[in-house]
DNA sequence: TCCTACGATGGACTTCGTCCAAGTCAAGAA
DNA sequence: TTCTTGACTTGGACGAAGTCCATCGTAGGA
């Protein structure tokens, strides 16, 4: 079993076959699924899962901090299991290809208390664009 | 008439009224609305205004880069008519505000060569995400 | 003033996502 | 092992955001 069904169980999670599956589709480094995606993928192996439950499981995860939710322009949104080491993103403006990226620097340390605003400023996302070698 | 309207004559744009309202529901600092939020401001002006007409208008005002898209997370689309200065967005996971930002330092020569995966990286769009004062 | 290509209109349609009532089943109790 | 139960799943209705298109209207040049 994954590590990330060992903690979900400990959890108090039920490990019903859908969140498996859904747990299995994103397995993997590089993963940046839209929901719709991890549907399909996991109805090839589980071919009644339905829509509802891909949501309400990704929903759940993202709620756990196991699965981050990627911002993407007017498009649908993508779903990153890679949530345990702090990355940012590099997209490829032609074909659309996501690599996680790791930027020197902090970003959250620059911006200064006076463009804060009063907010609490809790994160930040930094999202790179341009083309890949293919697209180039 | 707005130095916008005068530059999208220059563009060859046929001044309508429709696109002139547009115009002046985008004017000031700060803005930062949605496209129903453009279209309620405008049919207060141009009752008969079409939503069609505004996302028709938005988007080539987006195209001529005269008008920015903030793109946000689950939440509709927001357009920027502050495309002259480059700045970056504080917004509120809250009530969804956003607030214009400028921080220090370059996040562009934050990502190393060998992050870049052959990528010809081109901008960077960087989000400050946190609760305004009044969802505190 | 007249013409006409460009723009506006509204309603159907698509995509992405949420909600719900009803049926199902994981896992602890006995 | 079987029973029990409430957490989970399901399909479909619903909703929000955005696009498309046939048709109508008009800005601006001739
Ligand atoms: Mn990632
Ligand atoms: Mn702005
Ligand atoms: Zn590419
Ligand atoms: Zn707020």
């Amino acid at each position: 079993m994954s590590d990330l069904l060992r903690r979900l169980r400990g959890r108090g999670w039920r490990l019903t076959s859908q969140r498996r599956v859904v747990a299995e589709v994103l397995d993997g480094d590089h993963v940046h699924l839209t929901a719709d995606e991890v549907h399909l993928r996991a109805a090839a192996r589980l071919p009644e899962i339905s829509r509802a439950t891909v949501y309400n499981t990704l929903g759940e995860l993202v709620a756990l901090g196991e699965v981050l939710e990627v911002s993407t322009v007017g498009r649908a949104k993508r779903y990153d299991p890679n949530a345990r080491r702090p990355h940012q993103h590099l997209v490829c403006s032609g074909c659309g290809s996501v690599r996680d990226v790791h930027p020197v620097g902090d970003a959250l340390g620059d911006l200064p208390e006076a463009e804060r605003f009063g907010f609490t400023v809790g994160s930040v996302e930094v999202t790179y664009r341009g083309l890949c070698p293919g697209c180039a």
